[in-house]
DNA sequence: CACGGTTAGGTTTTT
DNA sequence: CCTAACCGTG
């Protein structure tokens, strides 16, 4: 063992003395392969961080000689704290990253050797749909039959599969050359050869910009290490001991990179025994990983990597840990249940010893949001009543686009909240403008960020001005910014054009220059090039709103940039943009252990290796999760399995299951039916809040009876009406025949096609007759519910076809409910009904006038907002018509708020 | 060339 | 519901 001041020697007792077995095994495994299966909740980052620490300390190895890999930043900054509290400050110096930045890293140092300078450029998904966009349009290739998307996710998969350009073209378009203009694709429909053709000028214009997509971060890669060798023996001597985390999720690119990296298949023996510093065999690799949480393959992901471990590696070695010590068993037999429905997979055995706990709560909305509606109060009786931290609560749902309504709720009932992901910072249309120039001023080449800043700010550089010069640089090979600068020269140039292009050049060559002088204080630069380029004036004088939370989001790109300047010891202009292009959305999770004091929203797949004591599950629903593009598949089918699988085992404690029977897509309403999911869970483990929603009972039940066949409008009308039911029990009294043989609710229809069968087509559930009954079923709704309007009769789905559930009806699930609807039905309310509005009255009635008067409001004055709260008035602009009124919301904000449509009171 | 207004089309999930 | 794309008018 070596002695290094900077790193803390633990003694073998401290680093596996508190592990179970199977944790100790894996810690001090002594061979060249390891797979650690780690179950859910098994504590793999603990012992990834142990084992990195009994590398250093008990196998003598360097810190240097270590390449720890994690799937996203945030994931590398726990790790390397951990190890830093573990191991000293030496972890600090320690390669713990992501695939992604390790490879910048590589390439930076070395990637001149395939081509790429030094100030490279990293497009994002919206760059490379741009260039695309601009390849298919020179190609006469039809965008609506090809989207750049779908092009975009042919290419991605080429390079996820290392294929490079030459084979491609070599099989489907051998004739042509990229870089050649006026090139006529053959015949009109191939497909193959379209997607060939536009592979291979999509990475023909990528090296001219000099730039590189996010697949190439890795491609790439390996094709450095492949066609140099000195490079990779470099790496090979380098690293000595690779770790990598989420191995279900790596794709084949990144698979070799991982052998290249680590010269598995270098040919040299190992050594025989320990493995000291040097040269000695190909580098030590531990993986860890979960079949079962595979959820990335549509991303290239490809679960044979961790399935076929064993066979890949010489002498690889297994070790499974399966002691969760996250949640309660009633969680891991719901997680445990839904996942045995995937075929093919190795049985795990997943046990804990935390004891049974509370039982799963399930809840049936009639709409998204009143299925929010509920959550937030359940929240705030968490927070109050049980004195949970709000911190310590988080709601998951499968798609960015749900959080919406959640968002409203949680408003509505003053929870607080942090949404993670959407759309990003770093994607919103001003800091993209600025962050284009920077990669302009860094990387002149790249000819996507110069011409989309072009004419941004306006400044009299149309469309027309862009394609003179792409036209006259593209037939002299020459890149656009080089047109630029010699856009004299370019026959049929008016004045008028040429003006505005002298002027953008000249200041794009003052602000390289700038930049070149600053280039260790990339906050200055950004500073110089929002004041020089005019970006801020220009959102300064504009009177939409809007543009003030626009102009805050530029302030912030400079106090981002600061921050970066102030962590980063050599920090650089181009390093800056380098961590703005590989953020992940779990990035902007604050750490672990601070209290936020807000409830957290985010994606299923953000929310992967998280942990919370309080966890719902929102919109289990055929069609929304799992997802209706994935529900025909079988594969894709078992993907969203293990993404509830994932869901459901991020709850420590407390576990909600929540649907809605409405949920509004495009503005339009669609039927719901219950997420085949909850039907994969054992009956025993959910305890129903409610278990239908109201349109499912009253279609089933004495809707019927009560009105007849009407309109379109119908049953929004009877959604009106009876959406209030909130019971807390939901006891169906079933007609004998009701219970029929079927063993799981539903079951019939499920796997068929008709699923979230959407307005109009109505479909009808359940049984026959419901009897309600519940202690506390209006007053929780009380304020919002209004009084049986008279006008609107109930309706009915005239004319249903029922297809879901009617003879399969709940048989185990509702004996258990038939009990309990013995002891409470007697207090079953009488016919009157309450009622709440459908939807919560969102802002779309206040486009219009709300008929304030801007001189009614002082500095000073109390407001209230609809979704802002409380907030005292700051400055009051008189417009007219477009009067501002700036608001101070305290945790929410300063508002600039358009006053003719702001939902504001007075008070 | 810039702007406003209209329309058609589109929703997974992310480094 | 949202946006990007399109088309007409200053």
């Amino acid at each position: 063992m070596h002695n290094d001041p900077e790193v803390i020697v633990r003694s073998p007792q401290e680093l596996v003395g508190d592990l179970n077995e199977q944790q100790a095994q894996a810690v001090q495994f002594r061979g060249p392969a390891l797979l650690i299966g780690a179950g859910a909740g098994s504590g793999k980052t603990r012992v990834l961080t142990r084992r990195i620490a009994w590398i250093l300390t008990q196998f003598g190895a360097w810190p240097s000689q270590i390449l720890a890999i994690t799937f996203t930043n945030k994931a590398a900054a726990e790790m390397r704290e951990r190890l830093s509290a573990l191991i000293g400050p030496v972890a600090q110096r320690m390669w713990v990253s992501t695939f992604h930045s390790a490879c910048v890293r590589i390439l930076r140092r070395d990637g001149e050797r395939i081509g790429l300078k030094s100030g490279f450029t990293i497009y994002d998904t919206a760059d490379c749909e741009r260039l695309v966009k601009l390849i298919a349009t020179d190609f006469n290739i039809d965008i609506k039959r090809y989207t750049p998307r779908q092009i975009l996710a042919r290419i991605s998969d080429y390079k996820n599969n290392l294929t490079g350009v030459r084979e491609t073209l070599a099989q489907y378009a051998p004739d042509f050359r990229p870089g050649t203009r006026g090139f006529r694709i053959g015949r009109v429909g191939n497909v193959e050869e379209i997607y060939a053709i536009v592979y291979a000028e999509y990475q023909h214009r990528l090296a001219l910009a000099n730039a590189v997509d996010f697949d190439d971060l890795i491609a790439r890669t390996v094709e450095l290490l492949r066609t140099q060798p000195d490079v990779a023996e470099y790496y090979h001597r380098k690293f000595r001991y690779i770790l990598v985390d989420e191995y279900q999720d790596t794709n084949h690119a990144q698979y070799v990179l991982v052998r290249e990296l680590a010269g598995v298949d270098s040919g040299e023996r190992p050594a025989p025994d320990a493995p000291g510093v040097g040269r000695q065999g190909p580098a030590w690799i531990t993986v860890v990983g979960d079949s079962d949480q595979s959820i990335y393959a549509f991303r290239g992901a490809d679960i044979s990597n961790i399935q076929d471990f064993e066979q890949d590696f010489p002498d690889a070695r297994t070790i499974m840990l399966e002691q969760n010590y996250r949640s309660t068993q009633t969680i891991l037999d719901a997680a445990n249940a839904v996942i045995a429905h995937n075929e093919g997979r190795k049985p795990k055995k997943l046990w804990t010893a935390a004891g049974k706990g509370a039982p799963i709560t399930g809840y049936a909305a009639d709409t998204a949001q009143l299925e929010a509606h509920w959550i937030a109060h359940e929240i705030r009786r968490l927070h109050q009543e049980e004195g949970l931290r709000y911190s310590d609560i988080a709601i998951m749902y499968r798609a960015n686009a749900q959080s919406r309504s959640l968002e409203e709720g949680l408003i509505q009932a003053h929870v607080p909240y942090q949404l993670i992901g959407g759309t990003k910072f770093y994607e919103r249309r001003e800091v993209k403008d600025a962050l284009a120039y920077l990669q302009a001023i860094v990387n002149p080449a790249d000819g996507i960020n110069m011409r989309r800043i072009l004419n941004v700010p306006k400044r009299g550089l149309g469309a027309r001005a862009e394609s003179m010069v792409t036209a006259w640089a593209d037939e002299r090979g020459l890149t656009f910014w080089q047109g630029v600068e010699q856009a004299e020269r370019i026959e049929g140039m008016t004045t008028r054009t040429l003006n505005p292009l002298r002027r953008f050049a000249a200041m794009m060559t003052q602000l390289r220059a700038f930049a070149a002088e600053h280039d260790r204080q990339p906050s200055q630069v950004v500073a110089e090039v929002l004041a020089q380029s005019g970006l801020l004036e220009e959102l300064r004088k504009s009177t939409d709103p809007q543009d003030q939370s626009r102009v805050e989001n530029l302030s912030q790109l400079q106090s981002v940039a600061a921050e970066y300047e102030q962590n980063t010891p050599d920090a650089t202009l181009a390093g800056f943009l380098e961590t703005t292009a590989l953020v992940a959305d779990s990035d902007q999770l604050p750490d672990e252990a601070e209290d936020s004091g807000k409830v957290t929203l985010m994606t299923l797949h953000t929310a992967k290796g998280l942990e919370y004591p309080v966890v719902f599950l929102t919109g289990m629903e055929q069609g929304t999760f799992p997802h209706s593009r994935a529900m025909e598949d079988t594969s894709e089918l078992s993907e969203e399995r293990r993404l509830s699988y994932v869901g459901i085992t991020r709850a420590k404690r407390r576990l909600y299951l929540t649907r809605a029977a409405v949920r509004a897509q495009w503005g339009r309403a669609s039927e719901m039916m219950p997420s085949q999911f909850l039907d994969e869970i054992p009956d025993g483990l959910i305890d129903w809040k409610r278990r239908e929603a109201g349109v499912e009972r009253m279609r089933s039940g004495w809707g019927h009876a009560a009105g007849g066949s009407r309109g379109r409008d119908d049953w929004e009308e009877g959604l009106d009406e009876f959406g209030g039911w909130d019971d807390d029990f939901t006891e169906p009294s079933y007609g004998g025949s009701s219970y029929g043989g079927s063993s799981s609710y539903g079951r019939s229809s499920y796997g068929s096609s008709s699923y979230g069968s959407s307005y109009g087509s109505s479909s009808s559930y359940g049984s026959s007759s419901r009897v309600r009954s519940s202690d506390d079923a209006a007053p929780r709704f009380g304020s919002a519910a209004r009084e049986r309007s008279s006008s609107s009769s109930s309706s009915t789905s005239g004319g249903a076809h029922f297809s879901y559930g009617v003879s399969s009806s709940p048989s185990s699930r509702s004996l258990r409910f038939g009990s309990a609807a013995s002891s409470h039905s007697s207090s079953s309310r009488s016919g009157k009904v309450t009622t709440r509005r459908t939807s919560p009255k969102p802002a779309s009635s206040l486009d219009k006038d709300n008929r304030l008067d801007i001189n009614d409001f002082r500095v000073g004055d109390k407001v209230s907002h609809d979704s802002f709260g409380l907030g005292t008035v700051l400055e009051t602009q008189d417009k007219g018509r477009n009067s501002i009124i700036t608001v101070d919301f305290g945790s929410a904000g300063v508002k600039r708020l358009m006053l003719r449509v702001a939902p504001i009171e007075k008070l």
